[in-house]
DNA sequence: CTGAAAGCGCTAACAC
DNA sequence: GTGTTAGCGCTTTCAG
């Protein structure tokens, strides 16, 4: 409701045009042209040392305009007079409006955020998952906020929380090795966040888990072992509380078996991943009477560890025992001898888990079925006799 | 103001402690005691399939109170009744209540959160200064979004849009190697988020860093190749974008001035730090006809390259080529033979970073004088002939 | 010790 | 096409 200062009527007024940024009138009663300028709220004082950040209150004064032209003329929303358009956003950049994300979510309820959860991310597996996964999310328009739970349950609940209290729309996880109570993710259920597990997932949850192929992986690495001649092959393991760890086993002991060579529980140990407890493993088997003549190890950082003690130990590789790992981490093709390993599609993972997730987002619950992705195996000299 | 239902008077009205989760009063005129059900906003229909995520207001109607006593109950906040405290505490657990992080800080104004810029996390020099940063800011009570950009100007600049749309309170930043235009960092000044730089530091703004004392670990590095008897030493430099590159570069030269030796231009190559980058630099100088016999690369990651390549060419090291790197990267250790390099303490980088962050979000403008941490030389096998 | 009310920055009907 | 109004969920004076 403009009101003419002159003649002081409401009804005949109309706009006509912006000049130096300010709406300007025109009373046709009066036929007079006028800019109006004492505005609601005053500008903004200096006050203090504190940086006043411009917002869209801050253009609309400086435009005497109201702040719902404003925003609309920042988001291509709907019919705009393109002048006006063009004023606002001349406006914006020359105060340096940057938009207030946290103020757009609240109103929105909506953050346009998506957590990912990794339990460390020092090897390499992790940061390519989450370079993939990011890669997918960008293009979908969301931002990323990534948490590393240190493979300690309590940090992996306290970065849910964090996460939940953000309000991100969905969560991407990867449990920790120690990880045996759930109640945080059933509490991210209850606030309605979709989730998707990747690699290491939780049997417990009912919702999209993206897997590698570990059982078809362990198979192959074990057969290749078997058929390169080795007979007395032993496993180091991953915690049994992950499922991959599982897997992988039974892919070893299958292998073993459909090869008619025999399971022996001695020469199956279980590392934590650490890698003062991957030594351990390495040490025991390594100093046994009747050696392991081959190991087949739950993944590279291990294998490698393995290796280690053995040259210590001066045993050849892979004349004496052969070494496979799992994951084909870039030590792989660095070490001597190289390391026969099974690759998997990393960032694929973590691509295939993000577009699952944006999926149950936009499409509430989706297929829940464990999607595998499959592995390959890389033969390298850790398991093959030179010719 | 509460009246009474029956006598409809609203003087003499006293609590009566809290039943059932609901405040009771007490009407002294005709003695009665009564509870108040009907709230100004009704509770919310489970409308859609969309799920309610308890709010403050839900818990102020559940107890018949009002929301700024919630608020209080719910932050240790002065003055509040233990009774009531402790009815709004059991009624936030059992209504599964979170805290929506997104309104606080919007009426803080006041997110709580610290950013992190890196430029790559796959190797593990980054992901080892974010955790060390992360530790500090956990403790001080920030939490962490950590952005990678990828190498890419572009990246970084839409990471600082990101940041500051999400209000951060501040930024740890590590430039891309292309990074040459500071607009995005005058754009956090402007709007008064504190920056510290780590490592790849930005000389054109005006604020905390920390930095590795480069020219000395490069000096260190120089010398030692110089003592072991090498005597034609090349160098693999960074790209002259970033600092540490000249740094290490002077260190380098310095090494051999002191020591008599000439500098020659055609001995020091720049790599722009990707792997097919450095292997062209490695192979123009492998081939020369007047052969380096030893190489000084910028970090461990171009070492590795220089001895694959070496191999590959049948050049022994050290006997005919000594290699020293940069960073002591876990596969400094692991190749063979071993990595002579020069390790940073990059934790400690991290964690040093973080605190002088922290302290200028908290004080204002802090010391700018640059921390430099010390380096330590790492003598292994690829630079020492075997006795 | 507690309630009412204002407002953080922004969007989204609803009017005109 | 643009202004008005009413919140999003929360904290924080200011009164009682």
């Amino acid at each position: 409701m403009i009101r003419c200062p002159k003649c002081n009527q409401v009804h005949a007024i109309n706009r006509s045009g912006i000049v130096r940024g300010m709406q300007r009138y025109f009373c046709k009663d009066c036929a007079s042209y006028f800019t109006i300028t004492n505005n609601t709220k005053p500008a903004p004082e200096v006050t203090g040392n504190k940086k006043h950040i411009t917002t869209i209150g801050d253009i609309a004064r400086a435009l005497n305009i109201s702040k719902s032209t404003v925003s609309r003329a920042l988001h291509e929303h709907g019919d705009i007079n393109a002048a006006t358009k063009k004023a606002v956003t001349d406006m914006a950049r020359k105060l340096h409006y940057t938009p207030n994300l946290l103020a757009q979510s609240l109103v929105k309820s909506r953050s346009n955020t998506i957590g990912i959860i990794v339990p460390e991310f020092l090897t390499y597996f992790f940061p390519t998952v989450i370079i993939g996964a990011t890669e997918v999310a960008t293009k979908a328009g969301f931002n990323v906020v990534i948490c590393q739970s240190q493979e300690s349950l309590k940090t992996e609940i306290a970065n849910v929380n964090v996460l939940l209290a953000n309000r991100v729309e969905g969560v991407l996880i990867s449990m920790t090795k120690e990880t045996k109570t759930f109640d945080h993710f059933r509490s991210l259920e209850r606030h309605g966040v979709p989730m998707v597990f990747y690699n290491r997932v939780c049997e417990e949850i009912d919702c999209p888990k993206v897997l590698v192929n570990d059982y078809d992986g362990a198979f192959k690495a074990t057969t290749h072992l078997i058929q390169a001649g080795f007979m007395n092959i032993a496993h180091i393991a991953g915690p049994v509380s992950l499922r991959l760890s599982n897997n992988r086993l039974n892919g070893y002991m299958d292998a073993l078996k459909k090869n008619g060579l025999s399971v022996k529980k001695s020469l199956i140990l279980h590392t934590d991943l650490s890698t003062e407890g991957t030594k351990q493993c390495a040490e025991k088997l390594l100093s046994m009477k009747n050696r392991p003549d081959a190991i087949f190890c739950v993944n590279d950082p291990a294998a490698i560890q393995v290796m280690l003690m053995a040259k210590q130990k001066g045993i050849k590789i892979p004349e004496e025992l052969g070494v496979v790992g799992f994951s084909n981490d870039p030590m792989a093709s660095i070490i001597e001898p190289s390391l026969t390993t099974v690759s998997q599609p990393v960032a694929d993972l973590g691509r295939t888990a993000m577009r699952l997730l944006i999926a149950s987002i936009k499409n509430g619950t989706e297929s829940k079925e464990p999607i595998y992705l499959e592995t390959e195996l890389i033969i390298r000299a850790s398991s093959v006799m030179a010719t």
